[in-house]
DNA sequence: TCACTGACAGATATTGAAATCTGTCATTGC
DNA sequence: GCAATGACAGATTTCAATATCTGTCAGTGA
């Protein structure tokens, strides 16, 4: 090869080009080894099993969701605004995602419905990030309940239509009609987190 | 064929019959003639192709779901504990489906996504449904906003976790961990619908 | 020493010829 | 007359032979 020694890394950004050029389906560990100029038993030094391999690429994926977002969790400041940018960059991503290239999409979404380990701890630290700013918003009584990890995961529930791939196609009607639906669903569980429980 | 003049209805049981032995795939309007002792061509006298055939299913099917909502939509009283009602039972259908027969339940799921047309027309009756109880609350004053059609999207939309199928996953969990999760979203929309509005 | 190679066995995917299916329509027979 | 038939063309699916892939490991050379 090239350079110096194989890393994961190296492994990681070629299996990525060879599944944008060549699919989910089509992609082979061969192929991967091919573009790197290598044999495939070398990729087996790194990664031990073809699964593991896309699992990290999903893994991969799906943080350069999360970290971004970790960022704005973590600011200061009123707690509603900051979950409704929020939701509002977590809808941007993967939107973007989307209509900049639909096919790359639906290989990372196929890539992730068969990693659910993955999938289950890149949404667990979208939870943790809900439960922070909605704790941030008790202490300042910007909202009102008992159990704010409960309330993460019912905002992030409530929003779904927004960002879990499933509802794709929801996402590419017309960008004016999209948010009037989350104005909508924002407003409501505002309201709801706002107002005292029973 | 056994016996008088072959009907539209006869055809789609048998049809319902066929897919749920053989499954989508390997379903063939051959097959479906066969079951019912006549020519494939027979078929094509009452439905103008397969597709037809199968968006006629999937909209029977569908009808079964929306037919016994409709009559809680319809009852009078209250609407917040109608509205529940109304959720609980549509989250139960689909519930009870999966957990009876998951297989048939995977024919009808894909059979739906293949029929958008028949599915927008379904959701278009549910909203109808939700809407005319938000519309009976706003008379009597349990809930307040200004576009009761709006806000029933919102409801079908920040309950989709329970009640789509590219979530039955989600539905197969302990039922006490779906009936909390539940009741933490519809507590939180409901106190979002009494709310006044900003 | 140790990252890398390449041949191998068993599993999986591809391919193209043959079988089956979809949709049409002239014909049948009640 | 009219619901039903069955043969047909073109499209799609199946099946089995062939090729490729995954994962392993003893061997190579830096």
């Amino acid at each position: 090869m090239a350079d110096g020694a194989l890393t994961p890394e190296q492994i990681l950004d070629t299996a990525e080009d060879v599944l944008r050029r060549f699919g989910l389906q089509k992609t082979t560990v061969v192929d991967v080894a091919r573009a790197l100029g290598v044999s495939h038993g070398s990729i087996y030094r790194h990664f031990p099993s073809k699964t593991a391999l896309r699992e990290a690429v999903a893994s991969r994926w799906l943080a350069r969701v999360s970290e971004p977002l970790g960022e704005i969790a973590a600011e200061t400041g009123p707690a509603l605004p900051r979950l409704r940018r929020w939701l509002e960059r977590l809808i941007r991503i993967k939107r973007g995602k989307v209509l900049d290239d639909p096919e790359l999409f639906a290989v990372y979404h196929a890539l992730a419905d068969e990693a659910d380990a993955v999938v289950q701890e890149h949404v667990g630290k979208l939870v943790d990030q809900i439960s922070r700013m909605l704790s941030d918003g008790m202490v300042t009584g910007e909202v009102r309940f008992s159990d704010p990890r409960a309330m993460a995961w019912a905002v992030l529930r409530t929003t779904m239509v927004f960002h879990h791939p499933a509802h794709v196609g929801h996402w590419s009607l017309p960008e004016a009609d999209v948010d009037r639906a989350f104005d909508d669903i924002f407003d409501l569980i505002t309201r709801g987190l706002t107002r005292p429980e029973a």
